[in-house]
DNA sequence: GCAAAATCTGTAATCGATTACATAATCATT
DNA sequence: AATGATTATGTAATCGATTACAGATTTTGC
């Protein structure tokens, strides 16, 4: 009834067994006679038994968790990548623990692994420093940690991501479709990957539909942010001439460059369509709603959880180089419009 | 050096002492003689030891980590309150396991003490049902749980919250201020406590200025999201009157009733002024800015786990029915506008 | 310099589960 | 019914840290 602190010991007086009958009955049934069985599972609902995590943990040497290593906590983007690990590996006994990037020193992220506090790691970061990754990975196995949406090009974890340059394609030939030819972009974080994956993007669909890229409207904005966004409209607006499109590495800074271009009376659509990514909630609701490419986050994370949790249960062995791409979607709404 | 699976043993060996002194070097230094010290912290050094955690928290009977419990990982409002309770969190050596109420079982969350893989809880899910709640309470000690953000009344749990009433009391005053006297408002989830606290509030700035509740301008959200504002929109418009200003229960609503708003020819503010509650970081850039009661999300969540932190290591036992309120500040933007 | 008090250190039990190995029970075969 | 093969269960060591208790060492007081 009480379950406080039953222990192993406890349910096995209970069913007239030993401890390694218990244990058994619980982890591995197959080994186990049916009647057996039955009495062991009858004494555990009856004393309502819980099995003590650390116990487990010792002797299993496992940490029973995984961590989620995110490079910013505040930016809305991970959220539903985080339901999705969550929905995974809470059916598993794994629990998740979630770091910001930012605030932690890299001593303290690879102590999570050295004092046995995470199993595995998913790194949602791929700002992570050179020297801590490297670090990172002398410490945890390679079957241990995972890349999700970013990644580092020069590794060889596995890597679960949103097709950056497939969807930075689209939104250009979304643009040309409505007639446009005056097109820019505002990058994200200089050295980012998927600052570069969606630059290649760019740039490849502009030279397939034979548009010369104008380097004055290929504007650096220094991060995934509003405030780089708002930036990025100022330096637009000092321009002689504005194109007539653009390209946002991401919703939040599409969504900064259309509120300054608004404070400074340029109207989105009507004098420049502008175009995000990522999809996140408010892009819908914004003013104008925002046109922009979808990623699949809930995916995202599920496969990242998922290929991590096989990987640490040792079903499949993870690939080098092995990444897999998620497909991305095109949702067209007010921000863009034909080229009047 | 290598540190992979140095135990407190080993450590002991090279330092050339038991390992009772190596424990009580590193968690209990006054106890040991400065040479001894010395020794065992060069052994530390030397081998890399670091502690296991599993064996430390089995020895200790503890989980070595607190538990988050958010109505919505999805919801942006929360990264904040998060950034600010693992801020406090990692300092000590505790691990923040961070789940999310829409999906998990009841079973589930008690599961987490009785199987110890936390040691506490802060709860930011007001909605937790009446029967998880009991259960919970049975299970966990009086000063492992602590309220944060939204809370039950009928608990006695330590509650860490913004002063709700009063930001509403704000929010009302500053309309009045621009000359409004038809104001509305949109509330949040039907039973939810800021909901109520923050109709309480708007009903006693309502009194105290002396103006007459319009109970059709009194409008059910039914959920704190960009959606329940579209709908109170909807609802809106179809009224013989709109009122001149409208105090929404969160930001998310607010923006989702100037979008739909939007869409229908209704501007913000000429049409009608708009506040939130939140100031979420979107707000700043939504289009018309948006003025909103503004929560000291980062405090919120420092405040909370300092509370549970203290009463975790006894060094302050909660007091019942412990109320600790956040101010919060009204931040006027573009969103509100004088009566014209 | 010596006894008593105070401080430091070591021995070994302990936390609760898992599992290698040994033993017991059951089954299959003739 | 006897044998060997198979399956089920039990015994006890183990994971790595903490800590009660005892024993050793140092300090204090005179």
């Amino acid at each position: 009834m009480s379950g406080k602190g039953t222990t192993i010991q406890e349910v096995a007086r209970v069913a007239g067994v030993s401890t390694a009958t218990v244990s058994r009955t619980l982890s591995n049934p197959d080994l186990v006679r049916d009647g057996t069985k039955k009495a062991v599972l009858a004494a555990v609902e009856k004393t309502g038994y819980r099995i003590n995590r650390a116990a487990q943990n010792l002797r299993k040497q496992q940490a029973g968790a995984i961590l989620v290593l995110l490079p910013d906590l505040g930016n809305p983007f991970f959220s539903q990548i985080l339901s999705g690990i969550e929905s995974v590996l809470t059916t598993s006994d794994l629990s998740v623990l979630i770091t910001d990037a930012s605030g932690i020193k890299q001593s303290q992220l690879v102590g999570y692994f050295q004092d046995t506090r995470a199993d595995g790691i998913i790194i949602l970061d791929g700002a992570i420093p050179h020297g801590v990754l490297k670090e990172l990975i002398e410490v945890v196995p390679d079957n241990r940690a995972v890349f999700a949406c970013e990644w580092k090009p020069d590794t060889k974890l596995p890597s679960i991501r949103s097709d950056n340059q497939g969807g930075a394609h689209q939104a250009v030939a979304h643009l040309v479709e409505l007639g446009h030819r005056k097109i820019g972009h505002v990058l994200g974080p200089r050295g980012n990957v998927l600052t570069k994956e969606r630059l290649t993007g760019f740039e490849r669909a502009m030279l397939e539909f034979d548009i010369d890229i104008n380097s004055n409207w290929l504007i650096d904005g220094g991060e995934f942010s509003l405030e780089a966004g708002a930036q990025a409209a100022r330096q637009f607006i000092e321009l002689d001439e504005l194109p007539t499109a653009i390209f946002c590495a991401a919703d939040l800074i599409a969504m900064g460059l259309i509120s300054e271009f608004a404070k400074h009376g340029i109207s989105v659509p009507n004098d420049v369509s502008v175009i995000g990514f990522d999809d996140i909630a408010i892009a819908y609701r914004f003013i104008p709603s925002l046109t922009t490419i979808r990623q699949n986050r809930i995916q995202l994370g599920v496969l990242a959880a998922t290929t991590l949790m096989n990987s640490l249960s040792g079903r499949s062995m993870p690939a080098e180089n092995n990444v897999q791409l998620v497909d991305v979607l095109l949702v067209e709404r007010e921000s863009t419009a034909p080229l009047s």
